[in-house]
RNA sequence: GGGCUCGUAGCUCAGCUGGAUAGAGCACCUCCCUUCUAAGGAGGCGGUCUCAGGUUCGAAUCCUGACGGGCUCACCA
């Protein structure tokens, strides 16, 4: 409709304005509720060119495209802004062909380039909470609102498999866990726990025994005890002590943080593990039998959580695989000169022309930083995947430097590829002022499994109060809570635009009515219920609309469009907010005429094509972000 | 300190590449279940779009600066 216009406008602009007008001049919007109107063009642009006021120019180019366009059934002007009245005919005909199309709004499949979406890619020394709920749900809606825009999709994950915070939980599991009376260490099977929440219990205790430790080496350090510890260390220890004097609080604070970085770097806890990273980097047989044992533990825990979450994946890459390839391709960029070695042997690269800083590349000791082998992870990754056109991360804000280097690094090796990857840098979830960060570490975090079980709790609540479930056997119930929970989690963290901070307070359940998954969720059911009862729905037949259904039709013929944009914006939340606004349409439209009862039969059935479009869109909606939506709720 | 980013109603958020009198939900106050699911609908209350300049016929939207929050600048990931 808009580019027929348009296309009119531009073959007649000069018989119109005197001269060939810009595409770009010519803008739609959507007419304001109190204007009569379902499409308006936006005439001041025109104004000078025709030199009359714009009210004149609105006439003139409005019944011009009347009597060009037949589904142009009248026009007004107001101000600058000329308001086209579309005749029922045309939104009939919109509504006959979405009925025809089971999959209104999606493009073609495999017709777009294969694009790879990486999401999730947990650490494995630790369970995953809420802030990796955000990053699932986003990570698998925009793969899935890309599948819908055409392009085949890989779902990928690089598993943080490797590195020094799993050796941290591997020493602390050797170190701390109790023996039981058969001689064993603590198991999944022995104690019933989680596999990721067992390790994820021995990184916080690491952390624990490792602070204690560096205390010490201050308090030994505060006693003039030195012995033992390397020169340099002391140097700068005394350097730092004698720079306190005289400063004020915050200063003295900034600086006794430093001294306990130095102090942690001198723990035998951390010595130990970045020794037991050496010897993983080298095989070591016995390191290796342990590192496989916990990682496998972690990874059935992970199972249960991804299967709560919904979320899925086609191939997973794993950073003790690829770190070896991103060195490799640090020993090829040092040979042609991309990066330098420093005396100590650690490997740089020089970034300063670019306006960035140096960036390490590989340690001193040889090992490989997160750096090294997300480099290695592209390269394998179009290896792996000849057509592939490009990758989407899905990470959070906090790395967008990383992100910038790692692209530039990429390009700067040779790769033509490298363009088309892209960080969707999503905002952080943030727990209320006063409650703190989340960190694992310090055991501040909402563990995903634990939110998840409270929300369907809270939902199964809701439910049984409220919801229509007589009859429905104990499974069909379980189910349908589980739905709901997850629908309303699901909703919560994907309507806000991505790259926006979610503040969110634990102590606060998720909200279910209002502008939510439920609220959504109900009015589907609300219309299945209704298309059950009316049994069977007649032919399309040419009746005259309502503003209720016309408001209904208009939204409806925008979601092609809209999903694009959703797929171009990489948002779940154009899809989540255009959902909401046509449920609320719908239940307007509802509240003001009757369906069944409804004695005209034409009319009737018009309504029940309507309603049933609106279920299918929904649904369709609901299952770009991840939500599922109910028959009966 | 350098870089990036955000600041819209009491709270949580929409406001597309600049366009008409800035919109929702929650909370608070009224109404509406002998029409199909009231997890719903109708209405009320609530705004100097952080502030100050600038560009323009027109700025919440673009530019500059200030103030305030967040992230980042690791031989952590």
């Amino acid at each position: 409709m808009e580019n027929q216009i348009k296309q009119i406008l531009l073959e007649n602009s000069e018989a119109l304005f005197g001269i060939q007008i810009e595409e770009k001049l010519i803008q739609f919007q959507n007419t304001r509720k109190d204007v009569e109107g379902d499409l308006t063009l936006v005439i001041f642009p025109f104004v000078k060119m025709l030199k009359v006021s714009p009210i004149d120019a609105g006439e003139k180019i409005g019944s011009f495209l009347q009597e060009k366009l037949s589904f142009i059934d009248k026009f007004n002007v107001v101000s600058g802004f000329l308001n086209f009245i579309i005749a029922d005919s045309h939104w009939l005909n919109e509504l006959k062909n979405m009925d025809e199309n089971p999959k209104f709004g999606y493009s073609t499949e495999n017709s777009k380039p294969t694009l790879m979406v990486e999401y999730s890619s947990p650490n494995t020394n630790k369970p995953l909470h809420l802030g990796h709920l955000r990053n699932n749900f986003l990570g698998y809606s925009v793969a899935e609102i890309l599948k819908a825009n055409g392009h085949k999709v890989v779902k990928t994950q690089i598993v943080n498999d490797r590195g020094i915070h799993i050796c941290k939980s591997m020493l602390a599991w050797e170190r701390f866990s109790p023996v039981n009376e058969n001689g064993e260490r603590e198991t999944p099977g022995n104690t019933g726990m989680q596999g990721d929440k067992l390790v994820g219990k021995y990184y916080v205790e690491f952390d624990k025994q490792f602070n204690i430790e560096a205390n010490e080496i201050i308090q030994q350090w505060e006693n003039g005890e030195f012995n033992g510890f390397p020169e340099d260390s002391i140097v700068e220890f005394n350097r730092l002590q004698d720079s306190k004097v005289e400063k004020d609080e915050k200063a003295t604070k900034g600086i006794d943080a430093k001294i306990k970085d130095l102090a942690k770097n001198q723990t035998s806890l951390l010595l130990d593990a970045k020794e037991m990273l050496i010897k993983w980097e080298a095989r070591d047989p016995e390191v290796y039998l342990l590192w496989t044992t916990m990682n496998n533990w972690v990874y059935q825990g992970f199972d249960v959580t991804y299967k709560a979450m919904g979320v899925d994946f086609d191939k997973l890459y794993y950073e003790s695989e690829t770190f070896i390839i991103g060195k490799e391709l640090v020993e090829k960029g040092l040979k042609d000169g991309t990066f330098f070695r420093k005396e100590d042997g650690s490997v740089w690269i020089d970034l300063t022309d670019e306006g960035l800083d140096e960036k390490l590349v590989l340690r001193s000791d040889g090992t490989a930083v997160y750096m090294t082998q997300d480099l290695g992870t592209a390269f394998d990754r179009f290896n792996d995947y000849p057509d592939l056109d490009g990758i989407i991360y899905t990470v959070g804000n906090e790395q967008d430097y990383h992100f910038k280097v790692l692209f530039l690094i990429l390009k700067k090796l040779g790769f033509s590829w490298a363009q088309n990857c892209s960080h969707l840098s999503y905002g952080m979830v943030e727990l209320p002022k006063g409650m703190g960060r989340m960190k694992s570490r310090e055991g501040t975090v909402v563990d995903a499994d634990d939110l998840m079980e409270d929300i369907v709790d809270s939902a199964k609540e809701m439910t049984q109060e409220r919801g229509h479930i007589e009859g429905m056997s104990e499974e069909d119930k379980n189910e349908l809570y589980r739905t709901i929970g997850m629908g309303g989690l699901k909703y919560y963290l994907l309507k806000v635009d991505p790259k926006k901070k979610i503040v969110f307070n634990p102590n606060e359940s998720i909200e279910l009515n209002g502008n939510t998954g439920p609220f959504i969720q109900y009015t589907h059911a609300r219309i299945k219920s209704l298309l059950r009862k009316a049994e069977n729905v007649g032919e399309l037949k040419d009746v005259s609309l309502h503003h209720e259904e016309k408001e209904i039709l208009k939204h409806l013929s925008m979601f092609p469009n809209l999903i694009e944009e959703a797929g171009k914006n990489h948002s779940p939340a154009l899809i989540a907010n255009y959902s909401y606004e046509l449920v609320k349409l719908y239940n307007h439209f509802y509240q003001a005429v009757t369906i069944l009862k409804e004695e005209n039969e034409e009319l009737k059935n018009m309504r029940l094509v309507l309603s049933r479009n609106v279920a299918k869109t929904i649904a369709q909606g609901m299952r770009l972000v991840g939500v599922n939506v109910p028959e009966k709720m």
